[in-house]
RNA sequence: GCCCAGGUGGCGGAAUUGGUAGACGCGCAGGUUUCAGGUACCUGUGGCCGCAAGGCUGUGGAAGUUCGAGUCUUCUCCUGGGCACCA
């Protein structure tokens, strides 16, 4: 009898074995090192205080993959870092009058020792913390060489403000009109504001989509659709009155081929023709003032509400010289997507017939449905948005829509009135934010020269440590002394650029700079060389758009100046599934912590203390709202973190939604003691030489040996974790089975010393501890580490089986089973098949038309009579 | 509304990509061990009929292709996610 796999001990002394021989740790740039470089990354945390159990389910993915490569002969890099800038410290500064500074480096240290109780093959010599000016200031210094190129431009927009935050935000982070952060509805307002060119990027980010064949096909649809590609036409309407300065509006339009169904043009109210028209007209003044008091959100909410108002201005036809229209503003019409500026064809898009509607404006369809009766065709409700022939329409006349978009484009063109463009969603990544805990832009402003760069010399400009969050604003802004500088350019007072970047900013270029992350510039381009792109990454699928895009884009402007050599950041993308947990209220409505709940047999729950009735609720993502969370450090303290991996791994692919039970977690626990304790069996077993004979038994135990490595490595390569779960847990099976056997068989002493062996490595991407531990019980004096061991290989010989079960089919239904030898001549299978039992009293009395036979899998007769 | 995923036992999920559906785990039932057990081990476990042999049925639903469909085709229902006055 041995004793229980202590893991307490164990796991702890692995860990310190690993760090001490320096297992995982590898060269920025060596070229003595011949092994293929593998690059696995999954997405580095933010520091809010713990780990969850989402970091445990990233960062153990990770694991197995970077150990996996690793024993398969590749130079692994698989770091660690922090993405420690954020509105959560300087909350907590405000809250609790923390410094953020220290709140975010107490809270590394604190989830840097969670981490590490985890076992991970991380190399953490190359950690970094995004907050530490020795990575910001290679972050400024890349922004100059941006700035340099074209990539950064500073320009007055309209921009997203985030009233609660007190900051601007990107598109990307507004949801539903609300901030991605606060919730709080976003206004619209014009700032100065520093941007990215990503929009000039557009056409090169999208055409790469294809390219990206390890990427998740969803991921890459959601970045086109964010994208936005559109082809279409801008057409140009001459007002018959010029407003002020204004004589044409122009408008994009997708569908040039319904021109001649224009019933009216329609601008947003932010354009610059419904502010002159406003500047004379209360009425005007008061519907735009309307539209922007209703705001984004309330537009959202209100989505189907068409409103407009009546400018009086009239336009020109292009293709009509003898027909005006009137110039409407509607609320539908949005100042950021196209030219601000549509014209209405009511008749074939389903937003201006309800504006019309409303109005009573004229309703002409222009595009017959195929089969449609061209007299009597009409448009009641619904507008027609399919296929079909021009009508109403002069030279257009008989053309299908895509020949007569052409045709219009054409003929817009020959006119001078127009041409075909390429539209595009996307927009410019602002990134200035008005915050303190973030990285300084590294600009200053002076009134005699404008935009001064800060010389690379005096980077970094680290932030001051000394201000004050008593007030509400930038706290940068408000400090007394630190924007305060002599202008580089001239020498004379200016003042420092205060605001900071985007916190995404930070995470769109980390990746490359683990790659040589102690260098004095921004990336060591031997060390990038070596290294990129990322060959795995892994994460949430929440970073799909925003972070994924702008590293994208990051990677094309560091290439375009010089820091790398590649356009393409992740070869390789994985996105993994949430942890779940069901959530629990007690009698009073409350949320109750899963330690708190007592589970029954019948599935109800009571509450631990006291007994009193608890509701289980929903299964759902982990959240502290919800109370339903489980905290990585009680589970590893409890049970290891080979435990917790394990039962991670086991549960379901790692692309879905997983569910935490505590009758998971303890049937992993199970099932590592039975590892240990059948593993302990053998290894008390005198080695010995490979024996010339093996017993049947010996025999079946090493084909299962060598089928459980090919399945297992199979099922790893592919990412299908739970899979390889299965088959080790067969595997352990088979071991359990040997114990039983007849131990004066032949070889099966050596069969079991191999089968323990093998096991130990098989496990060691995903329980690495107890590989160890197993490994060193059966070779007590070898020094060897699993972590540096090779990956085992399948021996081809016993792959081969030696009997196949084929299946006995009548018209396609089983009704029986017969052994053979692989390969078997046909016509045996079918004679063997004929006369099987069961097979052979169902085809008495019938005639076979056919006999199929499908080697070595089955045998299939059709029958009549 | 548009675009993706995904519907398989009580539950999580397997299924060599058209060839024995339900691997493996959880749960449950019966048994053995134990002073005891939130222990360990063994056996069973899709549903219906049957003592059994065996039969029928079964992968959201309907139709189709095929000797044979969880897998392919068409339609349809449901669930989850993303995008959305995008002209």
């Amino acid at each position: 009898m041995t004793a229980d796999y202590d893991f307490a001990s164990a796991e702890p002394h692995w860990q310190r074995i690993w760090d001490e021989r320096g297992c995982f740790a590898v060269a920025d740039d060596d070229p003595g090192d011949t092994r293929t470089k593998y690059y696995v990354l999954e997405m580095f945390p933010y520091p809010s205080g713990k780990i969850h159990m989402g970091h445990v389910r990233n960062y153990t993915l990770g694991d197995v993959v970077a150990r996996l490569r690793r024993a398969q002969g590749h130079a692994v890099l698989h770091p660690m870092g922090w993405d420690a800038f954020g509105l959560p410290a300087e909350n907590a500064a405000r809250e609790r009058g923390v410094h953020p500074a220290d709140w975010t480096w107490g809270n590394i240290a604190h989830m840097r020792a969670e981490l590490k109780r985890m076992g991970l093959s991380i190399d953490w010599s190359r950690e970094f913390a995004t907050c530490d000016p020795a990575y910001y200031g290679q972050q400024q210094r890349l922004f100059l060489d941006f700035l340099r190129a074209g990539f950064a431009e500073r320009r007055d927009a309209w921009v997203n403000w985030d009233p609660v935050d007190g900051t601007v935000l990107a598109n990307e982070q507004v949801i539903d009109g609300r901030g991605w952060r606060s919730g709080a509805p976003v206004e619209k307002k014009k700032l100065s504001q520093w941007f990215l060119r990503i929009t000039d990027e557009a056409p090169a980010l999208l055409a790469a989509l294809d390219g990206l064949d390890r990427w998740p096909a969803r991921v890459r649809q959601m970045q086109a659709n964010w994208i936005g590609r559109s082809e279409g036409a801008e057409i140009e309407f001459p007002l018959d009155q010029p407003e002020g300065a204004i004589t044409a509006v122009e408008v994009y339009s997708t569908r040039p081929d319904t021109l001649f169904g224009m019933s009216f043009l329609a601008i947003s109210p932010e354009h610059p023709l419904a502010a002159a028209v406003a500047a004379r007209d209360p009425a005007t003044a008061a519907f735009i003032a309307e539209c922007r008091r209703l705001g984004t959100s309330e537009a959202a909410i209100e989505a189907a509400e068409k409103r407009g108002h009546d400018t009086g201005l009239r336009v020109r036809h292009p293709f009509l010289p003898d027909a005006s229209f009137p110039v409407w503003i509607a609320n539908f019409v949005l100042m950021e997507y196209g030219t601000g500026a549509v014209f209405g064809c009511p008749a074939h898009d389903q937003r201006d017939l309800d504006f019309v509607r409303r109005y009573g404006l004229p309703v002409v369809p222009v595009v017959l449905p195929p089969g449609a009766d061209a007299a009597r065709f009409a448009i009641d409700d619904v507008a027609y948005t399919g296929p079909g022939t021009i009508f109403h329409s002069d030279f257009l006349d008989g053309l299908d829509v895509d020949a007569a978009k052409r045709a219009a484009i054409a003929a817009l063109e020959a006119r001078g009135s127009g041409r075909g463009v390429v539209n595009w969603r996307l927009r410019d990544w602002g990134v200035s934010r008005q915050r303190y805990w973030g990285c300084p832009i590294p600009v200053i402003h002076c009134a005699a020269c404008g935009i001064v760069p800060v010389p690379v010399a005096e980077l970094p400009v680290v932030l001051p440590h000394d201000v004050d969050f008593s007030r509400p604003g930038n706290p940068l802004d408000l400090h007394p002394s630190w924007p305060n500088v002599a202008c580089p350019s001239c020498g004379g007072p200016a003042r420092r650029e205060t605001d900071t970047f985007d916190t995404f900013v930070d995470s769109a270029w980390y990746f490359a700079r683990f790659a040589s992350p102690h260098a004095a510039e921004p990336v060591r381009r031997a060390a990038a060389d070596r290294w990129l792109p990322v060959d795995q990454y892994i994460g949430g699928i929440e970073h799909a758009i925003l972070h994924l895009l702008y590293s994208r884009f990051f990677t094309r402007a560091m290439r375009a100046t010089g820091h790398v050599g590649l356009d393409e950041p992740f070869a390789g993308l994985f996105t993994q599934g949430m942890v779940t947990h069901a959530s629990y209220r007690a009698a009073d409505g409350g949320w109750l912590y899963p330690e708190e709940v007592d589970l029954r047999a019948d599935g109800g729950a009571v509450e631990r203390a006291g007994g009193g009735a608890v509701t289980v609720g929903r299964v759902e993502a982990m959240s502290k709202s919800k109370r339903n969370t489980v905290d990585p450090g009680a589970i590893i303290a409890r049970y290891g973190a080979d435990t917790a991996r394990w039962f991670i791994l086991s549960d379901n692919p790692p692309e879905r939604d997983m569910e935490w039970t505590e009758t998971g977690v303890a049937g992993a626990w199970r099932f590592v003691r039975r590892l240990h304790r059948l593993v302990e069996a053998i290894a008390v077993l005198p080695a010995a030489p490979k024996p010339d004979r093996f017993g049947a038994a010996a025999t079946a135990l090493r084909r299962t040996t060598h089928r459980s490595i090919a399945a297992v490595s199979a099922a790893l390569d592919s990412f299908a974790f739970n899979v390889a779960v299965a088959r080790i847990h067969e595997f352990a099976s088979a071991l359990a089975d040997a114990e039983m056997a007849d131990a004066a068989e032949p070889g099966l002493a050596w069969a079991r010393r191999e089968a323990g062996a093998t096991v130990a490595l098989l496990i060691g991407p995903m329980m690495p501890h107890l590989a160890e531990t197993l490994h060193a019980a059966l070779n007590p004096s070898a020094g060897t580490l699993i972590a540096e061991l090779p990956w085992p290989e399948a021996d081809p010989e016993l792959l081969e089986q030696q009997s196949v079960t084929i299946a006995v089919q009548i018209m396609g239904r089983l009704r029986g089973t017969v052994a053979m030898p692989p390969d078997a001549p046909p016509e045996a299978v079918i004679a063997a098949a004929a006369s099987e039992d069961n097979v052979a009293r169902l085809l008495a009395g019938k005639r076979i038309v056919k006999r199929i036979h499908v080697p070595n899998r089955i045998v299939n007769f059709v029958v009549t009579g």
